[in-house]
RNA sequence: GCCGUUGUAGCUCAGUGGUAGAGCACUUCCUUGGUAAGGAAGAGGUCGAGAGUUCAAUUCUCUUCAACGGCUCCA
């Protein structure tokens, strides 16, 4: 007998070699047919694995995580039984669960794969599904798989084998499908209910740009229809807050062919966004003892080579433009230009923490397929900063950019968000990474030490630093899942040296400042584009292009409306009036959906009071008041920034 | 850059080997109406661009540009 403790801590005596799936039918039935997969000594298995010695056991279902890409991990193997059926002689490489649903990369040879083809494949699962045909797991050898597959002539499956030890070999069969796989599965192929094939795209055989071109299918599974409808509805839903969408909607920006793909055509509306966040960060950074500079946007190449750039991210930069014999670059950062203003005059200490800042537009050559609305674009303005100070100045002043962050996140109400700490790969100093094994070391302890002061969560990641020094980057989601890069505060202990930049210090002694790079609103552009989905297109009052609508009811009340948009304007309002002669539903309705905040209807009562009936977006009619007391409430709500 | 899909009116989308249609938006007229669509008329497109096949191409083929979904990349 051995002992099974389950998760509330009970303990229970079962034979040896009893599964799972034994024991929960030994709980109910019911519990039996919705198991998927088990944690057994906290790894997850198969459900009908036997269990030989004392163990902790979590049966694990749809409703959790590791339940869920069991699912789906058993449904790519499902898929792939159905492709091999439907085009025999494909070979496949991996199909993990993802986070939402699964993959299956294959070779298919020449053929080339269409949506008709997912949808021939979604049946033949939605068929061998039906067989309920049981996952079965099978240790093998080495050596008899290498023969199973060099048999089958599938280069792909004998490669991943290379990197297997013997003894620790596993295949999965279901029907007439059998792949080398790690498992687990779940028990039988019954409870895939719901199948859709969401795309096909292609995919670098190891994610090496070198390599062959795989055919990737991407796919999502349920036990039942309902919540496959669900999810559809929940993506269609997403959609209409993509950031392209709504930006067309409200006329913020363009891209246009003869401009450039990338190039974004700021329109009015747009515009007044970029200026309101610029104008926000002028104000906190001027709190914040920065001065604001400006540059230009092309240097000679020779600064390029000064700061690394040019040999490391030359095809990340637009080609260079010569003349009188000199090869000029667009700027792709503002960096060395800040440099040399902090080089421009001989500093002291007493002059330290030397920070400027600047809304410099970069030009940068994304690769035409990396291309993606506002995200990721090929002009965009920095929300840039450098910040010059001693190693002993440094933990202040980078605990204080950290916060910048913080103060204006909580503007925003921005909460959904990932800090990510990157540190280097101490293998790869004197190639990735700048060989100062102590400054890495050093730096990254105050850095790490920043986050835990603030108490701001953060995960670490190795290997993702700047080639000058570790960084935080918030990372944020689209609304349809990309993941970005939303702001970055980095450290440099390279660029000083490069530059050659230097401080007097207290003791009479030239010394190389630390240097931190910091854009808390990344650049303008991303940002905008987080927001718009962040706040579905609906902007608090001070970011709205157009902050009020006035809606007078009939023609006879528009020279009122035109008192009334006086008054606003008068305070710098952003006011419109709709003068159509349109009945006062279509009006409003019309305002509602151009998702401006405030609307005033104006009629005959109003005017004999002097008042406005005022009405939010989103919330309908919220009353009557003076235009003396609208006016004073929506100027402080601008002039607070609320949300 | 690579794989795949898509490009028709300002927007959302139908459609066809014989030079095009709807709804909304727009313009004009009627209507002057108190909290989410009043009515009528009108205007608007070299069917992304270039080439080929054809008596004839928006439609078929090729090239190219762009967008979209991924991959790779992302200072």
């Amino acid at each position: 007998m051995i002992k099974i403790t389950f998760p509330d801590g009970a303990i229970r005596e079962y034979e040896a070699g009893v599964s799972a799936l034994e024991i929960a039918k030994s709980i109910s039935e019911g519990l039996a047919r919705k198991v998927l997969a088990a944690k057994v000594n906290n790894e997850v298995w198969d459900a009908t694995r036997t269990i030989t010695t004392d163990a902790t056991l979590n049966l694990l279902t749809w409703d959790d995580t590791d339940g869920k890409s069991t699912f789906w991990h058993s449904s790519a193997h499902l898929m792939a039984e159905a492709v091999e059926a439907l085009y025999p002689g494909v070979k496949f490489w991996v199909g993990p669960a993802i986070d939402r649903g699964f993959y299956y990369d294959m070779d298919l040879g020449d053929r080339k794969l269409s949506e008709a083809d997912l949808e021939a494949i979604e049946k033949k699962m939605a068929e061998l599904a039906k067989q309920q045909n049981t996952y079965l797991r099978k240790e093998i050898s080495k050596s008899e798989a290498i023969q199973y597959f060099t048999e089958k002539g599938d280069e792909y499956k004998l490669d991943l084998l290379q990197n297997l030890e013997d003894g620790n070999i596993t295949f999965y069969s279901q029907g007439n499908f059998t792949d080398l796989c790690r498992g687990p599965h779940i028990p039988t192929t019954a409870p895939i209910k719901a199948i859709k094939l969401t795309n096909v795209a292609g995919a670098y055989w190891k994610g090496d740009e070198k390599n062959k071109q795989l055919t990737r299918v991407y796919g999502i599974t349920f036990p039942n229809q309902k919540e496959l409808d669900e999810y559809l509805a929940l993506l269609e839903e997403a959609k209409k807050r993509d950031h392209r969408k709504l930006a067309k909607e409200l006329s913020l920006y363009i891209f246009d062919d003869d401009t450039g793909s990338g190039l974004p055509l700021w329109m009015p509306n747009g515009a007044i966004i970029v200026e309101e966040l610029e104008k926000l960060a002028k104000e906190t950074e001027e709190d914040a003892g920065y001065k604001r500079v400006v540059t230009p946007h092309i240097a000679k190449e020779s600064m390029y080579l000064t700061s690394g750039h040019l040999p490391y991210y030359k095809d990340s930069m637009f080609p260079p433009m010569e003349m009188d014999g000199e090869r000029y670059y667009l700027k792709a950062m503002n960096c060395p230009h800040h440099h040399k203003i902090f080089d421009a005059e001989p500093r002291s200490y007493r002059d330290l923490p030397f920070r400027i800042a600047e809304y410099g537009t970069c030009y940068r050559y994304e690769q035409s397929g990396e291309l993606f609305g506002l995200m990721r674009v090929r002009m965009l303005h920095m929300n840039d900063g450098h910040l010059y100070c001693s190693k002993e100045q440094f933990f202040e002043e980078f605990k204080a950019v950290n916060e910048m962050y913080l103060k204006y996140f909580k503007i925003f109400g921005i909460d959904k968000y990932v800090m990510r700490l990157s540190l280097h790969a101490p293998e790869k100093l004197g190639q990735k990474y700048v060989n100062e094994p102590e400054l890495w070391l050093e730096t990254e302890a105050m850095v790490r030490q920043v986050l835990i002061d603030t108490g701001t969560p953060f995960i670490e990641v190795p290997d993702e630093a700047a080639f000058y020094g570790p960084k935080i980057d918030v990372q944020i989601y689209s609304v349809i899942g990309r993941e970005f890069t939303l702001a970055t505060n980095q450290v440099d202990f390279s660029s000083g040296k490069r530059f050659n930049l230097s401080f007097t210090n207290k003791n009479n002694e030239p010394e190389t400042p630390l240097i931190i790079h910091r854009a808390p609103l990344g650049t303008h552009e991303r940002f905008i584009g987080f927001l718009l989905e962040h706040y579905a297109g609906k902007f608090p009052v001070w970011l709205s292009p157009l902050q009020v609508k006035i809606l007078p009811i009939s023609d006879k009340f528009l020279p009122y409306a035109q008192q009334v948009e006086a008054a606003l304007k008068a305070h710098r309002v952003r006011v419109a009036i709709d003068d159509r002669s349109e009945k006062i539903g279509k009006k409003i309705r019309e305002a509602e959906l151009s998702r401006v905040p405030y609307m005033l209807v104006v009629g005959e009562k109003d005017m004999n009071e002097g008042n406005v009936s005022v009405r939010r977006q989103g919330q309908g009619d919220v009353g009557a008041m003076p235009i003396a007391s609208f006016v004073q409430q929506i100027v402080t709500e601008i002039k607070e920034r609320s949300s």
